[in-house]
RNA sequence: GGCCACGUAGCCAAGCGGCAAGGCAGGGGUCUGCAAAACCCCGAUCACCGGUUCGAAUCCGGUCGUGGCCUCCA
């Protein structure tokens, strides 16, 4: 499988013979999240969802910085306690993750819980003459000392020294030179070390977690473009110059989402929370969404746009509905299959990936229609879609949409009995006096029990085998 | 000012030198009591200007425009 690493401005063969780690950087949970980390953790979700299809073992670290500057500073304006706020959000991200049908990092480490690790990486940087001791108590990493500081982002510390927001100060002995660990200053969570009470900085936690987890070098390393520089920059500093060794050989890094083409973040005001979206387009439409264009690019979230991948997912799942049995020669899915993972082996290319699986649905939709069996193509593209991490659920399941009391207000409205009062029973009955009504081509009725269920959000579509209905979404 | 992406049909979006994927929306048709779903048919001189090449959406240079980063950031 080949995938762009920044580091490298190219295409990489990832190497998978024995395994492969991959460390995604996850949240500062100072608030809930919006759907540009949904996006962030769905591209690399697909990545090991893919790799471990193919056989491949994967390690996957993703974690959580539960303490830094942003997330004291949102709990001393909600009065509360950092770690407290830090853990709620957590909880709250955790079931959304889950809601979102992302799997389970394999570690989850927390800044916090990693303390120990994190003096011991800085003490051996401090070691090898890298960072330096401040009289304030703050740790710096010495960016002067390290000649290719800046190479995941291309650019030189001269570069750098254009950018007019680098401020010296605090005991640095260049504007540059960033923060390893902090000295603890009133009021903030602090742990003891060897520098006196403080915590780490922003970048250390996820170059000795990282290295914690997957060792000196490692796979591929993911997260936003955002965090380039200065943060996967700072990372890689920090790891080679406690180990002397490379630390990742893939720099995989996925685009932002967008509003009105402008970066969703809270700093902007444009977020579309996670929980919201959930709510309104559903886990598979959001995955589609954001499957449907490349990774690497920026993804621009619109309500048509949504809209979209909603109907489009309805396709998919539509092409899943049991088939009749039938005669004849069953349809080959094995070239789809080979296409699919053509485009995954490519830089994951998804986009090009889920047109195969709109390329196999009409083929199953065709074969059906043909009178061809088509159960296998079918289990073929339920995998494939769940390579993708697509669960493409039927929507007559779902019967808890369904609001009962209304259902039997229709039914007693249409003088239609019923044998219970509850969802199946009523639906049944309704279906059933639609379907007598049909026959005795009693039109107007079986519409007006069309349009009372269509009134409640339920569709009603009429086959060979009789009446089929599904929450419209 | 510097670094990095990108500009393809009404909308979203692939494409990495050899006749322009896919989805949504729209139009026509088949099927249906009518619908729905499904199936069939219909749509692009690839921002603009030069260059390289037998051949360029794809490579090079320039112009215009958009986005990201330059110590809050997925």
């Amino acid at each position: 499988m080949r995938l762009y690493s920044t580091l490298s401005g190219d295409r990489e063969e990832l190497d998978t013979g024995d395994g492969v780690g991959l460390y995604v950087c996850g949240v500062t949970p100072y608030d809930s999240a919006h759907v540009g980390h949904a996006m962030s953790l769905i591209v690399y979700d697909v990545l090991v969802r893919y790799l471990r299809w193919r056989g491949i073992q994967v390690r996957y670290v993703s974690n959580y910085t539960d303490v830094d500057d942003k997330l004291l500073e949102r709990a001393s304006q909600l009065e509360r306690d950092p770690l407290e706020l830090a853990a709620a959000n957590i909880e709250q991200w955790e079931r959304e993750q889950d809601a979102l049908g992302l799997l389970a990092p394999d570690v989850r480490p927390r800044v916090t819980a990693e303390i120990e690790p994190i003096i011991e990486t800085i003490e051996r940087i401090i070691a090898n003459d890298l960072a330096y001791v401040a009289e304030s108590g703050d740790v710096y990493f010495r960016v002067q000392a390290k000649d290719d500081y800046g190479k995941l982002s291309h650019r030189n510390i001269d570069q750098l020294r254009q950018g007019t927001r680098f401020e010296p100060g605090d005991g640095k002995e260049f504007a540059l030179d960033f923060a390893l660990w902090k000295a603890q200053k009133s009021g903030e969570p602090a742990w003891p070390s060897p520098w006196g009470p403080g915590r780490p900085g922003w970048h250390i936690e996820c170059t000795t977690m990282a290295q914690r987890y997957l060792g000196e070098t490692f796979d591929v390393h993911g997260g936003g473009v955002d965090l380039v520089f200065p943060h996967h920059d700072n990372e890689v500093a920090q790891a080679e110059a406690a180990s002397g060794r490379p630390f990742a050989r893939i720099w995989m890094h996925n685009g932002m989402v967008q509003r009105n083409h402008e970066k969703m973040a809270k700093s902007t005001g444009n977020v579309v929370g996670v929980e919201e979206a959930l709510e309104r387009w559903g886990p598979d439409a959001i995955r589609l969404f954001v499957l449907n264009s490349h990774y690497h690019g920026p993804n621009n979230l619109t309500d048509d746009a949504m809209t979209a991948a909603m109907r489009a997912v309805e396709r998919l799942a539509t092409a899943l509905r049991e088939a009749a049995d039938a005669p004849g020669a069953p349809l080959d899915a094995a070239g789809y299959r080979s296409r699919f993972i053509e485009a995954m082996e490519d830089d994951l290319a998804t986009p090009q990936a889920l047109a195969v699986l709109f390329d196999l649905a009409r083929a199953i939709n065709r074969g059906r229609d043909a009178g061809e069996p088509v159960a296998e193509a079918q289990a073929t593209l339920q995998e494939l879609a769940g390579v993708l991490g697509l669960r493409l659920d039927a929507p007559e399941t779902a019967t808890a949409q369904v609001s009962a009391a209304e259902l039997s207000k229709l039914a007693a409205s249409l003088d239609v009995s019923c044998g219970g009062t509850d969802v199946e029973s009523t639906m049944e009955a309704l279906l059933e006096r639609r379907q007598a009504a049909r026959q005795e081509r009693d039109f107007a009725l079986a519409d007006r029990i069309r349009d009372g269920l269509g009134a409640l959000g339920i569709a009603i579509e009429d086959t060979p085998d009789g009446a089929r209905w599904s929450v419209k979404r």
